[in-house]
DNA sequence: AGGAGATGTCGAAGCGCTTCGACAATCACT
DNA sequence: AGTGATTGTCGAAGCGCTTCGACATCTCCT
């Protein structure tokens, strides 16, 4: 194990200088500078993060709380995970791995030891019960909050109260809006909505409702027809959602797909009841472009910026670090991609 | 920011003694020892983890080295990952996530800087450029190991040359055979591999040749002709995959279906072109149980233990950070479900 | 030419913890 | 009663780094 000193020593200068001659904290000679550096790559040095954490109160990590739970499509979950571990290397941070399993004492422990410099929260609920330890930088309500000795924090998702909170995440309520206009605006007045799995409802998650709510409110707006199921994902489930559906709404010509994995199964079973999409029927899905493009009809549909997610968070959390920018929310807006499996309604259908 | 030593002031003891509650080195009395734990409840106090790592030389973090590319499958990284990060937990681990992006210099970095106590590398390939650095626990050849201060190392696949190293992972080549042996034992005499995308297999990951050797020399074994094809996921690229096998080889009968973004498209066409499953044609797929009985036909399948295989990455892991247990290859022996997508072959097929 | 201000370097303190050796106090035997 | 082992606690050193104030040098202005 090579030390500071043992670099200083080889460089005939002292500790101190060595250290600012990594954090570029004072100026120091050009001279000094090449031969601390050369010393460096000579004798293969890597600063112990150990003792610069304890020094510095900083351990350049980032905590990441996944949710454990499999019930939310995983591809996005990992394309946010990797975007932020990627992003976070660019600023010089890593990323701690954790897991909702051991809840709100994660945040805890984390906090508490100093193991991670700030957090960012997946998957968050509209009531979560880890909101109240991360208010206002984690610095619990009259506690004097010296400068950098607090934990800040960025969600993504969004809790239905986000005073004292950064959140990042799609605007849902606006994607919901848009999917509809878009069905709307070809000529479709019933309209069904393949919804998340119960489960995603019953916990109340805050993407799912508010999608929801952007779906129901432009209905309302443009007069059209909505009925909401929500549905499992996979095969034997989405045949079920889909014969109710048709029992229940004859004339239903739209569909947006908010659960990724009943996509495919729902242009199968259309394919199979002779119900030509974009002809008969017209599909948009709330996914991510990958999916879209991969589908057996390539979907019209509204993305999920997975990536841009994860880089915004850390890009936030990294300026509140540096004390720049403090908390807010920001939504992304939505975009709208069109392609095969949207069409005007019909009058035959 | 509560310290150790404030608690040990608190309870009216030494600060040592307080350290040795909490790590059980040394025997301590049952009263100072509830003196102690209660003041460490009343005052909230967590540890530094910068502190305690420069001191023990101890960072009690795993690194996991996960794969930038999407073109794996996705899921499978995702509940490994996960597993990886509980597994970690329970044996007081932290685990910190990094990309593949910055390739040997992560592992590197990481090493040197004390960051982590050990490394869990995934998707390893054959002749992996991080290897030379991770044998015999990161040791470069000639140099003193002393106890403890090694990176110890486990990979979740299996490279060409495993010497000085410890790997976790499906035996595929066993996964390979079990498929053709279950088609033929069926009577199938014609069997096609949907395999992985191309890309796959020029950067030879191991998992994906090692399937194939097992194919092959089962379908060698048995009598059966066995034809493969690289396929990347989607509709379309299966459809031309598709085509050509049955082109090339109109009586095939059997399939094994390894990319999981192939298995949908693959029964939506074969439906399509008026192929019954399974009584037409059977279909074998190499992914997670939740996939296989998703899909559209419950698919006959060999499970990928994703869980299982991160569970065993860190328990070999801690084993060898508490000294027990060295190097060696554990590989899970693959299990077939069958489902409905598998029949025997018909004279009319 | 002389002093104010930059500029570059150093020594030392200290971050919060672990761990080693020392030392009382207690216990179990002759 | 005296010895040796055992048990429980403490003090101090030190892990490798950052950072502050001090100091020596150099630069530039009047």
């Amino acid at each position: 194990m090579v030390t500071l000193a043992e670099v200083a020593q080889h460089a005939g200068v002292s500790a101190s200088t060595v250290s600012y001659v990594l954090s570029g904290k004072r100026s120091i000679s050009a001279t000094t500078r090449q031969r601390v550096e050369e010393s460096i790559r000579e004798l293969g040095y890597h600063p112990n993060a150990g003792a610069r954490a304890l020094a510095s109160n900083r351990s350049n990590i980032i905590a990441l709380m996944i949710p454990l739970r499999t019930d939310m499509y995983v591809p996005v979950m990992m394309e946010i995970a990797i975007a932020v571990a990627t992003t976070a290397r660019t600023h010089g941070y890593d990323v701690l791995l954790l897991t909702g399993e051991e809840g709100p004492d994660a945040v805890r422990r984390v906090t508490g030891s100093g193991l991670a410099d700030a957090m960012i929260l997946m998957d968050v609920e509209l009531e979560d019960e880890r909101l109240p330890l991360l208010r206002d930088g984690g610095v619990p309500a009259g506690a004097q909050s010296r400068a950098g000795d607090d934990q800040p924090s960025v969600l993504i998702g969004l809790p239905a109260d986000t005073d004292g909170l950064t959140c990042v995440d799609l605007d849902w309520t606006a994607t919901g809006a848009l999917c509809v206009e878009h069905l709307a605006g070809l000529g479709h007045r019933d309209i069904a909505v393949i919804g998340e799995a119960p489960a995603v409802y019953e916990r109340h998650t805050g993407f799912a409702e508010r999608t929801l709510d952007g779906l129901r409110s432009r209905a309302r707006e443009t007069g059209v027809r909505l009925l909401h199921r929500p549905c499992e994902g996979g095969y034997d489930a989405m045949a079920v959602t889909l014969a109710r559906i048709f029992d229940e709404r004859p004339g239903t010509t739209g569909f947006v797909v908010q659960n990724e994995s009943a996509v495919e199964p729902l242009l199968a079973l259309l394919r199979q009841q002779g119900r030509a999409v974009p002809e008969d029927v017209s599909v948009v899905a709330i996914c991510p472009d990958q999916v879209a493009v991969q589908a057996s009809v390539r979907l019209t549909s509204v993305a999920i910026p997975a990536q841009e997610m994860g880089r915004r968070a850390v890009e936030h959390l990294v300026a509140k670090l540096d004390g720049r920018g403090g908390d807010g929310v920001v939504l992304l807006p939505p975009e709208l991609t069109e392609r095969a499996s949207t069409g005007p309604a019909t009058a035959a259908s």
